[in-house]
RNA sequence: GGGCCCGUAGCUCAGGUGGUUUUAGAGCGUCCGCCUGAUAAGCGGGAGGUCGGUGGUUCAAGUCCACCCGGGCCCA
């Protein structure tokens, strides 16, 4: 028994393929790599495309630390969609990665890793950032390559290239020229002991103790426009923690929309000013503490009113201004703040919003500068006991205590920093309009994708003070620029960054620092304003890195033949709003009067499963390299091309798991495509069309309608639309629809039959064009498919190099299209007749099942164009046969769902099942045997 | 505290300008069944959401407004 049914099975056409089931993505993956990089695929599809319109996407270099994450993969694989897409459908497309090289992280880990020593020969300083920058290159780029990203990967840009270098100091010099910067003062965190600036990275908080106290501030004039009538000795009272501050106060800071009253302090004779839910606060530690309100007072009753310090400084008027500020605590403290602006941060915004001085009379090691005459000499911190003693003996002080709070300190050494004000160099917003006209690129001429990004770099734009260029560290481009020891004069020039910039060219950054002040401004240099010799020194500062990213379009995109300047897209990630978008829009604007791209695509954040952040501590992170052991690189691609980058993107165990499932259920569908093109030859391809069947129309109907919106998807970078539509025609149209029935033409006709040879014909299109439509994301697989495919003359050697076309276009057929959407109705119906009978044991499978049907029109009409027969193919079951009339019964199924009215009867088929197709036929005789058309075929 | 954004079944996604697929869809997963000639496969059927919450506007809201909750990025 067995015996024979193996002799028949040997007398089938069944599938054949080396194409393995299991993907074993770990192995098969550096293989396909391996072929691409041997093969040159990626030169080979600039070459193609030579002369064909040119789509550049630009690369925002990652920077140059660490391993990847989640994040760098995403976006990688976006871009690289994109770029295959865009050759694909017959653009030029090079892509040219890069990485951003200087800056703090690494310039702090290479101090770790060597100790702070390393810093003092700033030459090998440099070569250590150099190499470890260096490192990290390559262990991304071999990361990234793995991924099955293509581009330019022998010849990346880098920021930290002499050439790249050179290009930053040059374009500075174009914006030194069009007057773009300007030096002024800007607090930083200062370290005193260290006597050093520190970036807020180098910051930690801890809990301090500081003094805490309230003083008040006479009203010593009110804009007599106003006529507002202040109590003799009317006081505003302040809160602070840091007394020593209060020698460079500028200002009083008032909340715009909290009310503020007018107290009688006890029987002092004077009255305070301060927010009225303050009120009960100050009771509690003021001296006195009988506190009478007297009336409200408008915020306009203190417009235009000045105060007079305790200690009026020598800038300015010596008067103390009033100010709106929306950040003025109701929480602690008297509803008023004091404004020091060369002091802290928020009081320097506040400063520059009311052209305050940036005031900050403490040198590098925290002490007074003679300019506050009472305690010059004397250390901040060591100020602070004789400050508050100051005030209690003049009677200003109306309350002290202390108070614990969290404070920022120095990491390296641990005591307290403190806010400083030096000489920074700053890039002018307002010079030129360049804010405004940056503004109007952004509203007018971007093409923001998604479309709130629009808003959102204009907002920021719209507000954002100045751009602080320098910063105090060593590993990055120099500020190029003098100053004079002995005067607040500067030299700076573009002639001479230009000088500066040959030699970094030729030498790297290091030319800078190795050179004396003689080299660069000759002989013996003399300041230009107080006229007095040697006095001259270099600047040690270094330009903020977003400046070195932030100019690639010129440095890589204008550099390059190749490229092109602007940009057709930018693609990254939505925090680069503030970042590189951001940048790169400035200086563009600035120097070129153009934005550098004409759209921006942004993508959300890689979060957990719950839709938050991953972090170490959380415990909740996922990294590429633990997918790609577990998944291969393909899951990471599929990951990134199914969910809408619009929003954040979710990663978890369980939406890989489903990926996987995706991608192996895809992966089976090109296995049996593969299986049943054995003995297909692809040059008689032509001669079959003419046989196509109806089920083989209709399937090639559905791939040229995924082709089309899979194109469609594709343009407007809506991938995970391309996923849904590629998994679903898998799954549904070809797996279930069409392969499914299929199988008993392919199997068992004639090898040689043109009904078979008809069905390899549209299997063979469809495999080309599936393979096609899935490559920019399923890179790998569609690759593996693609060799498999039968051989012709002039095959490309990769999916990657094949034509661009619309390969089924010519298939579309949509009056056909709706007939089978009848048709599936009915099945639909159907298989739930079925399912019943399965149910009740009556059947097992289909193909015992015989099926009675009435239906209404127009299914009717429809179902009598195809024929009993095609519909029994299309059901796979024994027979079915539509009849006008169908006797009523209990077992009757009628269609409720999708087919109303439809009436259903599911006997089994009179006859025996033929050994060979396993098709239940009347004519198989009783005691066995084949039925007729194996009969014949067997012979 | 401010700017921008998100929250539809276990998962990934559909659901133009509010109602005419009356009971919010798809695929996956899950459950049940079939098949054993795509077999660490294939086929069929079923069960899962009242659309983050509350309150409004409206004859009518997942779809508009307000507030709240949860989450993300960037500032402060």
């Amino acid at each position: 028994m067995s015996s024979e049914k193996t002799d028949y099975k040997a007398t089938l056409n069944l599938p054949r393929t080396e194409f393995p089931m299991k993907a074993n993505l770990r192995e098969r993956e550096p293989a396909l790599l391996r072929g691409w990089e041997e093969g040159r695929v990626y030169e080979k599809m600039v070459q193609a495309a030579q002369g064909r319109p040119r789509f550049i996407l630009h690369d925002g270099p990652p920077y140059a630390n660490g391993h990847l994450h989640m994040g760098h993969a995403l976006n990688k694989v976006l871009k690289d969609i994109v770029v295959k897409h865009k050759f694909l459908s017959g653009f030029q497309a090079p892509f040219v990665p890069g990485w951003d090289c200087h800056g703090l992280p690494i310039e702090l880990q290479v101090e770790q890793e060597n100790g702070e020593a390393a810093k003092k020969d700033t030459r090998e300083f440099l070569r250590l950032c150099r190499a470890y920058a260096r490192k990290y290159i390559e262990i991304q780029r071999s990361e990234f390559k793995r991924l099955g990203v293509f581009g330019l990967w022998d010849r990346p840009y880098e920021t930290m290239d002499r050439r790249y270098e050179a290009r930053i100091i040059r374009e500075f010099a174009a914006l030194v020229e069009k007057e773009f910067i300007v030096r002024r003062n800007k607090p930083v965190y200062w370290c005193i002991s260290c006597r050093t600036a520190l970036a807020d990275a180098e910051v930690e908080y801890a809990d301090k103790v500081s003094p805490s106290i309230y003083v008040k501030f006479p009203v010593v004039q009110t804009d007599p426009a106003r006529k507002t009538q202040w109590p003799e000795k009317t006081f505003a009272v302040i809160w602070t923690t840091t007394p020593w501050t209060l020698p460079a106060n500028q200002a009083l800071c008032f909340h715009p929309r909290h009310p503020y009253v007018l107290v009688r302090a006890g029987s002092t004779g004077e009255h305070w000013i301060l927010a009225k839910s303050r009120v009960e606060a100050l009771r509690s530690v003021a001296n006195p503490t009988a506190l009478e309100v007297v009336r409200e007072v408008p915020h306009e009753d203190l417009r235009g009113a000045h105060f007079g310090p305790p200690f009026p400084c020598s800038v300015g008027d010596g008067v103390s201004r009033f100010v709106l500020g929306e950040d003025v605590s109701m929480e602690e403290g008297t509803g008023i703040v004091h404004i020091a602006p060369g002091h802290g941060e928020e009081d320097y915004h506040i400063g520059i919003q009311h052209k305050l001085d940036v005031y900050s009379p403490v040198d590098g090691q925290g002490r007074f500068t003679a300019d506050v005459s009472r305690f010059a000499g004397r250390q901040v911190y060591e100020a602070n006991p004789a400050i508050i003693a100051d005030l209690r003996e003049r009677g200003i002080l109306v309350g002290e205590g202390r108070v614990s709070h969290s404070y920022p300190h120095c990491w390296r050494c641990h005591n307290p920093v403190i806010f400083r004000a030096t000489q920074q160099w700053f890039m002018s917003l307002e010079h030129r309009e360049l804010r405004k006209k940056a503004v109007k690129w952004i509203r007018e001429n971007v093409y923001w994708i998604p479309v709130w990004g629009q808003d959102r770099i204009g907002n920021m734009v719209q507000t954002r003070p100045d751009w602080c260029l320098s910063r105090q560290r060593r590993w990055g481009v120099p500020i190029v620029a003098w100053v004079c020891r002995e005067c607040p004069a500067h030299v700076l020039s573009a002639e001479l960054a230009r000088k500066v910039a040959d030699e970094v060219e030729a030498r790297g950054v290091e030319a800078w620092w190795d050179q004396p002040v003689e080299h660069w401004l000759g002989g013996s240099p003399v300041c230009p304003d107080c006229g007095r010799k040697s006095t001259l020194e270099r600047v040690n500062d270094i330009l903020d890195v977003w400046v070195d990213s932030g100019l690639s379009y010129t440095a890589v995109l204008e550099s390059d033949p190749a490229l092109a300047y602007p940009a057709d897209l930018y693609l990254e990630g939505s925090d680069q709003h503030r970042g590189w978008f951001h940048s790169s829009l400035l200086l563009s604007v600035a120097t070129r009067d153009q934005a550098p791209y004409r759209s921006v695509l942004t993508h959300g954040f890689v979060v957990d499963g719950e839709g938050k952040k991953m972090s170490k501590s959380a415990g909740n992170v996922i990294a590429p390299s633990e997918v790609m052991d577990r998944y291969g690189a393909e899951i990471i691609r599929l990951w990134a091309a199914s969910e809408d980058y619009s929003e954040d993107v979710r990663v978890s165990k369980e939406i890989l798991d489903r990926l996987a499932d995706a991608y192996r259920r895809i992966r089976n569908t090109c296995k049996f495509i593969l299986g049943n093109l054995y003995d297909f030859k692809p040059e008689e391809a032509g001669k079959w069309e003419a046989f196509l069947q109806e089920t083989d129309r209709w399937a090639l109907h559905r791939m040229a309608v995924l082709e089309a919106e899979a194109k469609e998807a594709y343009d407007r970078f809506s991938f995970h639309t391309v996923f849904h539509a590629l998994h679903n025609a898998c799954v549904v149209d070809l797996s279930a629809l069409y392969m499914d029935p299929l199988k008993d033409r392919l199997y068992c006709e004639a090898a040689e039959s043109a009904t078979r040879r008809a069905a390899q014909t549209a299997l063979f299109h469809i495999g080309g064009s599936l393979t096609r439509t899935m490559a920019p994301i399923l890179s790998f697989l569609a690759e593996e498919v693609w060799g498999q495919l039968p051989l012709w003359a002039g095959k490309p050697e990769s999916v990657f190099l094949s034509p661009p076309g619309d390969d089924l276009r010519r298939f579309r057929d949509e009056a056909l299209a709706e007939r089978w959407d009848r048709v599936l109705a009915v099945r639909r119906e159907v298989m739930k007749a079925l399912e019943a009978k399965r149910a009740a044991k009556i059947i097992g499978s289909s193909l015992e099942a015989s099926v009675e049907l009435r239906v209404p029109e127009p299914y009717g009409a429809v179902l009598a164009g195809f024929g009993d027969e095609v519909l029994a193919e299309v059901l796979i079951v024994g027979s079915a046969r539509v009849r006008d009339q169908i006797a009523d019964g209990p077992d009757l199924y009628r269609g409720e769902e999708h087919v109303r009215g439809l009436a259903a009867k599911v006997g089994t088929v009179s006859g025996g099942k033929c050994p060979r197709c396993w098709r239940w036929r009347e004519e198989v005789p009783p005691g066995g045997g084949l039925c007729g058309r194996c009969a014949k075929l067997v012979q």
